[in-house]
DNA sequence: GTCGATTGATTGAACTTTCAACTCAATGCT
DNA sequence: AGCATTGAGTTGAAAGTTCAATCAATCGAC
């Protein structure tokens, strides 16, 4: 578009920005690879269930679902699909809203997940939080805050 | 699978995996949203545009420009496929040894690259580089190195 | 030198994601 | 009450990605 002074990046910033990339692309393919081996799901799946399985009551409306997964309503709905398809879960209409739909866990589904998640959280120790000293952690929250700040919230 | 003592992830590991998860589940996101709006191309072929137009003669072998964009071989042909469709690139045998293929960029796919680079470099800076200080992003660079480290190198 | 194994890349089918159009329930306006 | 409007979710087709099979060129062992 329009290029008012580029100013490109210098080498440390190129650094830093590649360094994200890199991570930025693969750490989602990494994730998939162990929980496709390990339990046939995705990590967009994983999240799915993971989410429905840390709430209250097992159930969540669609679009509160969407938000926590990060994704369009319009995918949730397609996996969701493939989930209920598999007895991991089911939808029906919010009573206390008709305009909602609750997807709720089935007893299938949290087993699904106690399942998974030991295989996942050892991934995620290894691929993340080993790596790192307790500062670099804590530097990587503060990081991570800022950037996410500026992506600003959801809009798929 | 096998449940070795999972030991859970505590609150700031908790919060450390969430921010970072989160944006490498936005971050590509965004850029695609950005690059797709102001250029008409998603962030994948935007960085084999670039990665083409950065190598010397700006042309690549495949599975060379394969690892720089971080995706499989397969990926990248029905993706080169495209681009060569728009005229952006060409594909010919590797003189030096007939199963390479070398990908070349075309003064069309040159033009398309310098037009998109400001936009994007803009993009990056807004997300990334001006919400942290400088001190931050040489941690992120640390922090990225080690766990790039542990994804190991591309495998896809 | 020839034959089998290996390597780089392409292809097509199956699957997933996106996009736009649509449905349905609840609300607001008059 | 009657009827447009809004918001949540679904759907089907198009676009993109993955997976497995395949092809073509080269390397290596004999």
């Amino acid at each position: 578009m329009s290029a008012d002074e580029p100013r490109w990046l210098d080498d440390d910033e190129q650094a830093t920005w590649l360094a994200l990339v890199s991570t930025a692309v693969r750490l989602p393919a990494a994730l998939d690879v162990q929980l496709q081996r390990d339990a046939g799901i995705s990590h967009f799946e994983y999240q799915i269930l993971a989410g429905l399985s840390m709430s209250p009551e097992r159930k969540l409306r669609m679009s509160t679902l969407a938000d926590f997964v990060d994704g369009s309503l319009s995918r949730l709905s397609h996996a969701v699909k493939r989930l209920e398809k598999e007895g991991w879960l089911y939808r029906t209409a919010d009573p206390a809203d008709g305009r909602f739909t609750l997807a709720v866990l089935t007893d299938e589904g949290w087993g699904k997940v106690v399942d998974a998640a030991p295989g996942h959280v050892a991934e995620v120790r290894r691929l993340v939080l080993d790596p790192l000293t307790k500062a670099q952690q804590k530097q990587l929250r503060e990081i991570g805050r800022r950037i996410n700040n500026a992506i600003g919230p959801d809009s798929p």
